[in-house]
Formats: structure tokens, sequence, C-alpha cells
DNA sequence: TGTATATCGTTATAACGTAACTTTTTTGAT
DNA sequence: ATCAAAAAAGTTACGTTATAACGATATACA
């Protein structure tokens, strides 16, 4: 039976990149902003190559742009505002959310070993430490809920130890 | 109805410190390890002072000791492998497990304006993020579950702002 | 006593993030 | 068109958080 709270995500055909672009652009018109060129950037590269770090999406700028760090932190913090991306708080780099969980909580599997990170939308309804959090008073909630753990793939580099290999 | 999943800690009587001093010790012994006085010193402050930075704590070591940060961080990593402290990753603080918690995966409520902070004990059997997670082949799971949200105290500062008390 | 392990000290620097102020660009009203 | 206001981007400088690498000391116990 199918887990009720945490469903993966893009399960699917991975939805185009274009597609996904255009419905970024009309998120950000609905907010009264626009996706500018460097805020293109960051977030078409968070879609392709999973998570990176802030100075990692920077030095793709060479001359693109002045490549220094405020503005690599507002272009992450704005896409963050639009719920396009989120932070990976337990290991200090930004992911894109799948355009299906743009308002939803979100919960992130990441391997310690290798960076491979599953994500997992939540069915807020359902998601009991929400209740929890309300009812201890709190509103305005936001989830940070991130499992790290070891992927267990043949290829990820920590499985060096469990497979015989010397050196 | 109690939520089966998330429960409050520390609901009754807050536990004596020396009693959680001591059987902080016996934990440290039963792995082969000992409290030195630095380690000691880390974990009673919070116990009692609730989260605090790395470098908080090593500013409470004048003459103490040495007052590095190696030294602040190496305490820290060792009280987090006997499950004594976590660390809040989305405030970069560390804070004290219960000691009934000690091995059990926990959740916290911060609120972003004032940083009162709920622990919130997890039961791993119903956590089905976990569950989630063994499915797509992780082993060795370690979760970080943090809400962040406004607790909505007449004493938090960001109140100030729907008190209608002027600048 | 000697050797292995645990612990701590020290220097230096990497990695992550922000404050504060300036300049440029865009937008929309007149 | 042009001007004022708002949004976005540039720039300098710095603050905060964390780690690498290596050396010194202490402790346990064969």
């Amino acid at each position: 039976m199918p887990d009720p709270l945490f469903a993966p995500t893009e399960n699917a055909a991975e939805p185009d990149l274009e597609s996904q672009l255009s419905q970024a652009r009309a998120i950000a018109r609905k907010a009264g902003k626009t996706l500018t060129p460097v805020r293109e950037y960051f977030y078409k590269r968070l879609l392709c190559e999973g998570p990176l770090g802030a100075y990692e999406l920077l030095a793709g700028l060479d001359g693109v742009a002045s490549a220094k760090p405020p503005t690599a932190y507002r272009t992450l913090e704005f896409l963050q505002e639009l719920g396009l991306i989120r932070k990976l708080q337990s290991v200090s780099k930004y992911i894109a959310t799948p355009l299906s969980a743009v308002s939803s909580p979100m919960a992130f599997v990441v391997c310690r070993q290798c960076g491979l990170t599953e994500k997992l939308e939540c069915d807020p309804a359902q998601t009991s430490v929400f209740d929890r959090a309300r009812k201890s008073g709190f509103d305005q909630l936001d989830a940070t809920i991130e499992i790290s753990g070891r992927c267990g793939r043949d290829d990820c580099p920590g499985d060096r130890l469990r497979t015989g290999r010397s050196t």
C-alpha cells in the first residue's frame, strides 16, 4: 500500500526543462516579480544538476555577472520565497522544488557519502509534527525534514569499505 | 487524544541537573569514553541554557581551556555521537537531548523571532519518512526534523508588530 | 616500560552568509 | 517623453560557522 504521508516526486517522465522554466516565469509573474537572467540561470542549474551550494552557483557566472556572494544569496532567497527552490539545511545546499510541490512541505533523503538526494512531497494535512507545533501556539510554519543516511548504491564512494576492494 | 508520533518531552518536573550529569557520565562510560571537564561544561550549559552556538559555548571557556574553534567542534561532535546533544541545522545551534530520547529521533519547533525551541520526541516506528527512506535503499538513517514558525507569545519580539506598540 | 589510543593544543584557512551603501534598470504616472 | 518610485543588481567590507593538518600530552593496560 502506498505511504500516505510521503510520496516520491517525479516518478514519471522528467518534465521538459523549457516547460518548467515557463511555469516558473508564470509563478514569478503572479507574485509581481520577474525571473531575471541570473535568477533563471540559478534555477536552471538547480533543476539540472541537483543540490548545489551558493558559491558553486556563483562560480558558474564567470563574466555573465559580477559573481559576488550577495548576488547569490539574494537570488537564492528570491527563488525560495517563490517556492521554486529549497535549502537543504543539513548540507548547506539548494535544490529545485518539483513544480507540483511549490506550496507543500517537502522532505529529503540525502546520502551522507555521495550526496544523492531523493525528494519527497509531504501531505501537510497528515504531517503530524505540524499539528503538534500548532498546538503549542506556533503559526506560519515552515518545515525542514531531512533524513541523512547511506544510499547503498554500488557506485557510492562510501561503499568501497564494504565491497572488499582494497586501499 | 494524544498524538502518537510526536510527544513533547520534559512535561513533568525538570530532572535534577546532577542526576542528568551522572546519567550522561554513565552513557559515556558505556561507550568506552569519558566526560572530560570541557565536555561536561558544554553539556551542562546546553542543559541549562537551551540552544547555543559553538562560539557562544567557546566564549564561556575563558581561561578554563584553550578556547579555540576545533576544541568546540570536537566537543560538540563527541556529545552528538553519544546522543546527548543535537544540532539544530536551521539555526546552527546545539541543544541538549532529553535523556529519554538519546537514541530516538527528535523533532524541534523553533520560533524564528525569538529562538524559543520546543523539543519533541519521535516514535521511529511511526515516523513514516524513515520507512520511505529505507524503501529507497537508504540505511543508517539520521533525522533532521525542524519546524520553524512564530511562537505567538506575548513577549516574543516579533509580536511588537502585531500589538500596536509604536516603533 | 612501552605502545596504542584517546584527548587536547595550535595555526591557519576554508566555507558559508550578511550589512550597508551605491548604481542601474524597470515601471508607471503625469 | 520625462520624471519619480520601486525593483534589481553591483560593490566593499566583514561576520559567522566550520575544518584541515599537525604536534603535544595524557591515559590505559599488555
